[in-house]
DNA sequence: ATTACTAGTAAGCGAGTAT
DNA sequence: TATACTCGCTTACTAGTAA
């Protein structure tokens, strides 16, 4: 893993156009940037460098310095990192694994009431059973999330013997099969995304208990 | 100036959602994130809370966190900084300080065959003469940038006299003032942007020698 | 001017552990 | 379970200076 203070040198360099370019800059210059000494600077160019994340040509006055393209892979990541905070807020991607329900996903899906508005809202007829997604725990906090965004509203229903819950639900994707994840309105957070796909998904992805998983959900209708 | 570490603390908990909402995490759960110890996360967030960038709810679990406004604005800087590098390649700032040049601008900028040129591919008719402004020394890396895109070319024309060289110009803006800089085809890397403007800047935005000024130099048409 | 080594000091780290 | 303290160890820092 990258330090963090090499990285934050290789983001003043590449602000100085040094992706595109070599860029002409001594460690005394650089430290200003840095606000640090030349020797510390000095110091974080051969690291950088040793770490094949820039390239120098050091000539008799200053040195040359353009990053690489490994380097560049570096930055570009941190950027997508900040994107996903700031930009890209339609979105939410979260981490877990395959778990078995205990089959009562297959009795709701199978209920018409539900199905004729997944049909209408979601735009498909499930593959009866829901495919169970435990989130790694850290990853609850992001749930919170979902709770601020309009979800589409699967509403209550009444058959002659009982009642059916409403249910919050949002587009979702596993892989590359489109699907969504329901939300009983009533329930409390849990660590486990209940996803409904048209597609039989363990059989299409080939999944089992314990597989890991990324599991998209879209905000946005 | 904020340390680098705890910058990447921060990105951390926002991608968790921590600018939006409290998140529930323990110092172990942030380490796993961050690949340290219990001990450096602990630490980590108890400078963070001292410094306000986060604020802190200790219950008798785990903690709820939230970045404060302070910390968000850090945290957007930051993100600025990177669509800098990677999206607004279309523009490049410059930070640099008025000087006085040798008068010959106005002889420049007083050329019909220039003026003419101006007004049919920059859209305005110079006042006459040149505001310099002279770049960090550091900054002369940026002008390689325009090295590499497409100017707007002012093609060189004779007078009876002399030959009048071609010039290499991009739109910029001083202050909030539009205008252009105009680069001479026949010259080396200078450390001095020639800026013309419709209007008397020196005036307009009560410029005097020495005065720190941001250009801003847009590379698209 | 530079870069970068050495050496002494300061800061950061994590195991152990108190609370 | 948590958080966060102490403390010995390691890493990072900068002044001085060689090349």
């Amino acid at each position: 893993m990258m330090k963090s203070y090499l990285l934050q040198t290789m983001k003043e360099l590449a602000l100085l156009g040094a992706i595109k370019n070599k860029i002409e800059i001594s460690s005394l210059e650089l430290s200003k940037k840095m606000k640090s000494s030349q020797q510390t600077s000095s110091r974080y160019l051969l690291e950088l460098d040793k770490k094949g994340m820039i390239t120098r040509e050091l000539g008799i006055k200053k040195q040359l310095i353009q990053i690489t393209s490994i380097g560049a892979e570096v930055l570009k990541e941190e950027f997508m990192q900040y994107q996903q905070i700031f930009e890209l807020t339609d979105k939410i991607q979260f981490t877990g694994r395959i778990i078995s329900g205990m089959g009562e996903g297959r009795y709701y899906t199978e209920q018409n009431g539900y199905v004729n508005q997944f049909k209408e809202k979601l735009g498909f007829v499930p593959y009866p059973g829901t495919l169970n997604v435990e989130i790694e725990h850290i990853e609850r906090n992001k749930l919170r999330l979902l709770k601020n965004h309009n979800a589409i509203i699967i509403e209550e229903f009444e058959t002659k013997n009982r009642t059916f819950g409403g249910v919050r639900s949002f587009h979702a994707k596993i892989g590359n099969v489109e699907g969504a994840i329901v939300l009983p309105l009533r329930s409390h957070y849990s660590n486990i995304l209940e996803f409904i796909s048209h597609h039989f998904l363990r059989e299409k992805l080939n999944l089992e208990d314990g597989d890991e998983v990324k599991v998209v959900i879209y905000l946005s209708e």
